[in-house]
DNA sequence: ATATAAAGTTAGATTAGTCTAACAATTTTA
DNA sequence: TAAAATTGTTAGACTAATCTAACTTTATAT
């Protein structure tokens, strides 16, 4: 098997795991974009070679191996995010694709070095932990806004989602990790939410948006 | 055909009519460690995509759309050794390996911006010249150091090789770019050099050394 | 509780890039 | 120039990763 095959097969598993709670053929085919039939017979291969747990008809999970190693590959694109926007100036909105693709460098060294320059960094530019060199993550506690109350206070921690369209909405909105926000106003029929940011005109955050946004109560 | 695969045959190819002044199916073989039958039929294929122009049992020749994208690959490597020299404080003898595997990162706007951050560079840490964004590449009028004579003073303004062995050998004996030296003798049984640099003590290169070193006359 | 939908499986085919073995053409050298 | 060495070609096989078609098992929903 290629090395970028099972860096990205155990990426998605562990995404899978985090996102859903479970790691199902087809969430995992979904993911990668390929057939029911290929991830089956992946799979198989992946726990030949230890990497998951599996029997016919149940669901798969990463052994401590597999979540290891597909830790690593997160930890060195989170890196290369945090790497392009604080020392090549990129935006937020601009980088996953780019660490898409540089995850699957082989130069142990370049990353290691990226992670000095940027002084071992614990978050990646939308506010995910960035493992640490053994594979070991951070959990956030972080709440999503769309369970805040009238009135709460929070601070925006990090995103669920680092889909460029919605960076860009972030964006147009001056919505950045670090923000504080004031709810005011939630609608019961859609479950929109009015907010205000300091110094700017309130804003109303479609359900979608809320339940992407990770925050912390002041 | 995959972009890396295409990648590796094109600069392997350009680098070999540079070289040797002729494309061989045994000679792209071994610079890529395949058989020559895969080669023969890899150059099938690109015959028929257009970037060679092959007929049985005669030398390969690039045609200028392969040229142009072999060119844009080297760029791509260049930039990238020059970025991790210049930006990440990696010695001239580390980045060859990385920005083998960097080169075939699809992300255009990451070279342009390492492009802009080094403003827009003509050379790499070894001297080679840039190819520009059209794949035009300035021609080097530069002469080999055991072409020199007793008593001439030269530059050292590239190298013909950036393997990491000769890189090491010559950072143990402070040869860089730009160093300027005087040719003191010739041995004639085995045309080695002594040679001095300022505030040095002189030193003796084998013939093998001197033809690597690409020097400009004072 | 059974029909329908969703998820998973099997079999068999395909493509890219590679190989070895055997042979043919070309080049080098004695 | 003929033998030897090198270079190139053909045929046929293999592996990794993928697919579609057909089928089975499990889950969901009236």
């Amino acid at each position: 098997m290629t090395l970028k095959t099972k860096e990205n097969y155990l990426k998605a598993m562990y995404m899978l795991a985090e996102e859903e709670g479970v790691i199902s053929l087809s969430g995992l085919g979904k993911r990668l974009g390929v057939s029911k039939p290929t991830v089956n017979s992946m799979v198989k291969q992946f726990q030949h070679e230890g990497w998951v747990e599996y029997q016919k008809y149940k669901p798969i999970e990463l052994t401590s191996q597999g979540k290891k190693e597909a830790a690593l590959v997160i930890r060195r694109h989170r890196l290369v995010e945090m790497f392009l926007v604080e020392k090549m100036e990129f935006g937020w909105e601009e980088v996953h694709d780019i660490a898409e693709e540089m995850e699957h460098v082989e130069a142990e060294i370049l990353f290691d070095r990226m992670n000095d320059m940027l002084g071992n960094p614990a978050f990646d530019p939308h506010g995910s932990p960035i493992p640490d060199k053994n594979g070991n993550v951070l959990s956030r506690p972080y709440l999503s806004l769309s369970e805040m109350r009238r009135g709460d206070r929070v601070v925006v921690k990090a995103l669920r989602d680092d889909n460029k369209e919605f960076l860009d909405y972030l964006n147009g909105r001056h919505i950045r990790l670090e923000v504080e926000m004031l709810v005011e106003q939630i609608e019961t029929f859609d479950k929109s939410m009015t907010i205000s940011i300091e110094k700017e005109p309130s804003l109303n955050l479609s359900k979608e948006v809320c339940d992407r946004l990770l925050v912390e109560r002041l």
